[in-house]
DNA sequence: CTCATATACTTTGTATAACAAGGTATGAGT
DNA sequence: ACTCATACCTTGTTATACAAAGTATATGAG
């Protein structure tokens, strides 16, 4: 059973700046290292990731370079800006902020 | 420093149903209550608690009561329904489960 | 050889949520 | 009188996650 759609919104940033913190990783590659490292409960969609890729990387956080393969198609690898570095952090700061917030009042 | 807007998405659902296992809540003092028990990093908009309401309510999980007042305006109450207990719990172990996919990936 | 599947990236359209901004009304304090 | 806090509500905007579909290549099954 998969989290509530509602529920992840907001949390994707966090969660792909703090992905990348560890180096560069794809688009497909992100997909299969979320659903694996979550044991299948974040199943993050294409037609989600890529345009929060592009969100990113509009803001300046992360930037995408190409790299060619000789076998299957060519791959586009993400890598964190100076700036996606700093942002990486605050928002960590912040989803854990939203957390112990919440824990106040659920507890 | 309010939390960022999208991060709050989806936790909405959780923070009512929980607050309102203690017993019927207006929503003013719903407000109010999410400020001070946060100090200030939750700072629900009336704007955005009084649909809510409206949709838990038509959801099923809560029922509203006009309880008259002599001095002041009437205040809506709102407690939980029997559906309500069971989605207030199921709400939140998929909060915590979310919490603990995310720290997953953010450690 | 053909077909299905996995890889890999992309776009379009939909549902919905949080909020800004505004409205209505009452009672208390100055 | 006027402002403020209380108390509820609605409309319009923006942004996000996703379904669904499309493009293309490589690999394995039949």
């Amino acid at each position: 059973m998969p989290i509530d759609r509602e529920l992840m919104k907001g949390s994707l940033d966090v969660l792909l700046l703090a992905l990348l913190e560890n180096g560069p990783m794809y688009g497909y590659q992100i997909v299969k290292e979320v659903r694996s490292r979550s044991e299948g409960l974040l199943d993050l969609k294409e037609g989600t990731l890529y345009p929060a890729l592009h969100r990113l990387e509009k803001a300046g956080w992360i930037e995408g370079f190409w790299q060619a393969r000789a076998d299957g198609a060519d791959r586009r690898y993400y890598r964190l800006t100076a700036r996606g570095v700093a942002a990486a952090q605050q928002k960590r700061a912040e989803w854990r902020q939203l957390v112990a917030a919440m824990e106040g009042i659920l507890r």
